[in-house]
RNA sequence: GGCGGGUUGCCCGAGUGGCCAAUGGGAGCGGACUGUAAAUCCGUCGGCUUAGCCUACGAAGGUUCGAAUCCUUCACCCGCCA
């Protein structure tokens, strides 16, 4: 069989591990128990995240023990960002955090019942051993292990502390709260790989100072790579804002197109590192995608691989239908009222009853403006359509003839943006 | 603790009493060209009951016919000195 690692490398996953060596002997030796943790620093994971579950999957798939970590303990500290520091949030939010990010991990390492020689994953929360800890205990076991020096050393510190923000004493502490969370899953669980961003390799490796010198163990880590954008922006926004993985904050549709509407030399990069195709099989989308860009090959793959993967097939599929439906060259109205209800609950809808408002309205009501002088503004520049066709009045109300079978407008802004205005069974 | 400098729209950054909803750049958004791509060009870019009005230049007061611009207090940041 491959080796992990041998995968890892071929698919651009990994930016640094510590002995490489040590590690794949490590690996090949017996099933190795690893870790990952998420902070839960919002209601959902978003599909920056998605890298560390690409290295999970594969490190399970190699027989290995996953366990993950929701940081209900280090959420409420809050890892250093290079810019600022972090707002803390309420406690109880925190805990709904955790909460929501636990189930939505769930599919994506949960061994289904006929998968022989998986290992499901162990699912632990920080808090857990954290909160017992005193200040005393603190200090004493866990502090006296870690020296200043080093600490300020770190990049997420000394970046802070040359940058006009500072840093808290709260977010410096928190490289010894994760470097503790090794040392409890090695302790517990006889954990001894940690993998994580590359934003993270002074965490991992504080972790491993924390163990060798308590526990005398040599443990091991394995860093990602940044996924970036060709054009240098930040990987994982759209138009609408971050990409999220919950379905109620980013739509299965707007997932799958955020995917499809990457630029060609990116989904050619992203493409290895988001599929488990085989590599061949990879390799020839990107061909393809090189000869003939406007298949989106690569795009398609991804879109399509990872739909399913965080959405499962149903919504996969209604998500390529929507795309299909509002972005096929047939005519709307030739569209059934089922196909064309699906794709624009899909898209997102909105439901008016009574009397029904103005175009520049319901491009607001819609969220395809974010508000009225906005929808005005697009309407002015030629940006706004009903039913495809272009709108010159933002004050002009749809008329009866408007209306596509169902009860339904479709409203376009630009190219991309699509939503559906549904009458309610109130109109008249 | 003292002295000096600073805090402007999503970001950077001009603006030292009326011509300022505020120069310029970036991001964003729309159009043209395309492939629901990139690049390029053009336009746009606080809100609203949109030829007008309202809210805004760290916060709160004040001076003035009129303040982002002057004064006072407060908060925060950056220097230098204790």
């Amino acid at each position: 069989m491959t080796d992990v690692i041998d995968e890892l490398h071929r698919r651009g996953l990994i930016a640094q591990t510590t002995d490489e060596d040590a590690l794949r002997a490590h690996l090949a030796a017996a099933p190795v128990t690893y870790y990952c943790g998420f902070d839960p620093t919002a209601p959902s994971l978003h599909v920056g995240h998605l890298v560390q579950f690409m290295v999970l999957r594969a490190l399970q798939r190699g027989g290995h023990q996953p366990i993950v970590l929701v940081g209900g303990a280090t959420g409420l500290i809050g890892d250093p960002r290079p810019t600022a520091e972090r707002q803390l949030n309420e406690r109880a939010t925190v805990a709904q955090w955790v909460d929501s990010i636990r189930r939505q991990v769930a599919p994506f390492l949960d061994v289904p019942a006929d998968r022989d020689g998986l290992r499901a994953p162990i699912y632990v929360d920080n808090l857990s051993w954290t909160e017992p800890l005193s200040a005393i205990d603190f200090l004493r076991d866990l502090g006296k292990h870690f020296r200043v020096g080093r600490m300020l050393a770190k990049e997420a510190v000394s970046a802070r502390l040359n940058s006009e923000a500072g840093i808290s004493y709260t977010e410096f502490s928190y490289q010894i709260l994760q470097a503790n969370d090794y040392r409890e899953l090695f302790r517990r669980h006889g954990c001894t790989l940690q993998s994580g961003g590359s934003d993270q390799w002074g965490n991992l490796t504080a972790g491993i100072d924390l163990v060798r010198r308590t526990e005398g163990a040599a443990v091991h880590a394995l860093s990602t790579q940044l996924v970036t954008k060709s054009d240098g922006q930040k990987f994982g926004k759209s138009e609408g804002g971050t990409v999220w993985l919950d379905p109620a904050l980013t739509s299965p549709y707007a997932f799958f197109q955020f995917w499809l509407n990457a630029d060609d030399a990116d989904a050619r990069t992203w493409l290895p590192l988001f599929s488990e195709r085989p590599a061949e099989e990879v390799a020839a989308l990107v061909a393809e995608s090189e000869q003939r860009p406007a298949s989106r090959a690569a795009q398609r793959a991804l879109a399509e691989e990872l739909t399913l993967l965080v959405h499962g097939p149903d919504e996969l599929r209604q998500a390529e239908a929507a795309g299909r439906a509002l972005f096929g060259r047939e005519e709307l109205s030739a569209l059934g009222p089922e196909t064309l209800g699906a794709a624009l609950r899909e898209a997102g809808s909105v439901t008016v009853d009574g009397d029904v408002p103005t175009v520049g309205v319901l491009l607001q009501l819609t969220g395809l403006a974010a508000s009225l002088s906005e929808a005005r503004r697009t309407v002015k520049e030629g940006g706004a359509y009903l039913n495809n066709e272009r709108v010159t009045d933002a004050e002009a109300v749809p008329g009866e003839d408007a209306w596509l079978p169902g009860g339904w407008l479709v409203l376009r802004r630009g190219k991309r943006a699509v939503a559906g205005v549904q009458r309610g069974p109130a109109a008249p």
